[in-house]
DNA sequence: CAGCATCCCTTTCGATACTG
DNA sequence: CAGTATCGAAAGGGATGCTG
């Protein structure tokens, strides 16, 4: 949990942290929906296509750890959580939204980039005699 | 390789790259350094203190699919190879920044919610006996 | 409903040794 | 100098079963 070095700038720790937790696999969605409003836990969890109870579990404990998110429980039968952004919630949507924009916009150089990168990369291969065709 | 789900959004994928690359342990310091021009393999190792020359390599060859580095070989005795960001590089180092000053600017402010979490969290918990005075 | 605990697999990362 | 290859440790992530 704690960070050995990469301490090249003072800020450098702050920024890795927040680039890390923006860079898992599942923070962006979920702070994606509840950008929408107020969720609940199984609300976001039929939402959200694929992630596990403990994924989403464990995602929205780091984005309340960090001040990202509320978590407000009803102590009713059965309970209820509901989970909604903060203003320093909605604020890290701001700049995650623009890099969201940035790689939709250019996600077809990237994926050009990528194409010839990986075919220069196969030519220059061992080719062993039992090659297989291009998968 | 091949993501099995979350395709929320059929954009949801690029984005989901882009923030996984950015979000990984070296790459946003590495495209930082090469953002002040072009640099040269061990120049950028001996500059990011803690870097393994492994992770340098890979990093750099994902960023280099990925279209935002150019690696340049002068086929001289010692080889010597330049690494420089491209266009698409120093577009990313936009957004990225972005976020960077988010984290910075904000620093404190996650860094108090944590701690208001965690000692939150230590009153909850099951406090045993030899509990060892907070770290 | 909203979780926690456990098991287990996969990916990531670091250390070390070797090469053109 | 600029890598590649290999190994093992650690973290991430998924499936399942159980609880208040």
């Amino acid at each position: 949990m704690k960070p050995k070095h990469f301490e090249v700038t003072p800020a450098c720790g702050a920024v890795h942290q927040i680039l890390s937790r923006v860079g898992d696999k599942w923070t962006v969605l979920v702070v994606n929906y509840l950008g929408a409003g107020s969720m609940r836990f199984n609300e976001l969890k039929r939402s959200i296509d694929g992630i596990s109870q403990k994924m989403l579990t464990s995602t929205l404990r780091g984005l309340e750890r960090d001040g990202f998110v509320t978590r407000t429980v009803f102590p009713t039968i059965p309970p209820r959580v509901d989970y909604e952004l903060t203003d320093l919630g909605r604020d890290l949507l701001v700049p995650v939204r623009n890099l969201a924009d940035f790689a939709i916009q250019n996600e077809t150089r990237i994926a050009n980039a990528r194409a010839s990168f990986d075919s220069a990369n196969k030519a220059t291969e061992i080719t062993p005699p039992f090659a297989q065709a291009a998968e």
